[in-house]
DNA sequence: TCCCAATGTTTACGGTGTCAACTCTGACGG
DNA sequence: CCGTCAGAGTTGACACCGTAAACATTGGGA
């Protein structure tokens, strides 16, 4: 039978595994992970509860296809805020520009989707998912890819270009990462969250200089 | 009748809640937020599930008790650390050699306690509890208002001392607050798990190194 | 002494993930 | 042209979980 026929003929789906992929991203949308749960992603779909288990492992494995979702996502909206990054001449300061920007851009995505962010890097124990980094740099297959290929030529630009010092280049992406993003789960899920926006706003750009200054500082 | 009567009579606890509390600590030190459920721990403790209604909202309030522990036992681990941390003549040098140490304090906590850990820092969706930050700094009866006093400490007297720059100060908690939180996060539940331990320690070191640079430099 | 308020218990309900066994259906080989 | 068979969905059941209501037990003060 070929699975692409979009038509429902009422018993057979016809393309239920997106189906309940979509409604899956719908729920961890608007509620995080902890709000995707199989059967009412399959009650949404209109379909029985364990219809689902032809296509996923179980709920863990739904979980999971909303993870790379959300990962993705987020990927675009580092690519976008990158783009949009303002231009230089130096190409030291352009460099130094293109990290903030995709810092920002990846905040942006966490406080403007903070359900799928969440869902992005909720913990594996939920999800049984055995697949890691290497060493710092994951392999090519792993859903935060894309991210993180971006995040590493920023790097290696600023390196490049002669502004950042090559002995702090080491784990440089793997600090970056972790000041964004601690960012973005203290302000969504931590002490942090309800800040007045104005002061949301200081503390993003006060992180963001940080990062910059203290990869570029000899 | 008195709450502090250690003798169990079979029928009444006496300490029932403590009981509770240091049972769901115990899930949530093996196994994480997730694995703090209110029957398993009444189960321990060898009395009804619903009996722990008499001492918690729900098992959410049961969490957020997990939760409290969590965050001053890592606060204890950020003291026993600035305790610990190399003296200098220098006040400059002293205050950014606190600061590093509290921050590898805190690392070193939620690397050895990774389920207590994620316990104090999950997400208040599971549990509903509605305490903030005013502005940047936390309401004094904040569970996680010693870690967040150690470290505005520590800020302050690397400004003091002249070697921090006041136009870096307003925000500097959260920035470096997001930094370790969002390291330990990585490497706990993110891409950076199962990390060599060698590789993870200079993760670590490049971490702190871009805190204390970024937030001194000019 | 007796009573009552605090503390536990039993029972029950709805929700969840998941397994096993059954049923429908459409595409393919004869 | 038609039977069949594997893939896709269904029903029913089980073991958990959180939680509410009604009931039972106890010990301390009036």
């Amino acid at each position: 039978m070929t699975a692409i026929s979009g038509g429902k003929s009422g018993y057979h789906h016809g393309d239920l595994r997106n189906a309940l992929i979509t409604a899956a991203v719908e729920l961890a949308t608007d509620g995080g992970p902890e709000k995707v749960v199989l059967r009412e992603a399959a009650r949404r779909v209109g379909v029985s509860p364990t219809a689902a288990y032809r296509h996923f492992a179980g709920q863990a494995d739904l979980l999971y296809a909303v993870k790379v979702h959300g990962q993705q996502a987020l990927a675009d909206s580092m690519e976008q805020a990158a783009a949009e990054a303002p231009r230089s001449e130096d190409p030291g300061e352009a460099a130094e520009l293109r990290l903030a920007a995709i810092g920002r851009g990846y905040v942006r995505f966490a406080l403007r989707q903070p359900g799928l962010y969440r869902a992005a890097f909720c913990s594996p124990h939920l999800i049984s998912d055995e697949k890691e980094w290497g060493g710092v740099t994951p392999a090519g297959t792993e859903p935060e890819y894309r991210a993180f290929v971006l995040l590493t030529d920023a790097l290696d630009a600023l390196v490049a270009s002669g502004r950042m010092p090559e002995g702090n280049r080491p784990a440089a992406e793997a600090a970056a990462w972790a000041a964004v993003h601690g960012l973005c789960m203290l302000i969504l899920d931590g002490p942090m969250r309800r800040l007045p926006d104005p002061v949301r706003e200081v503390v993003v750009e006060r992180t963001v200089a940080m990062v910059t200054a203290g990869l570029i500082a000899p």
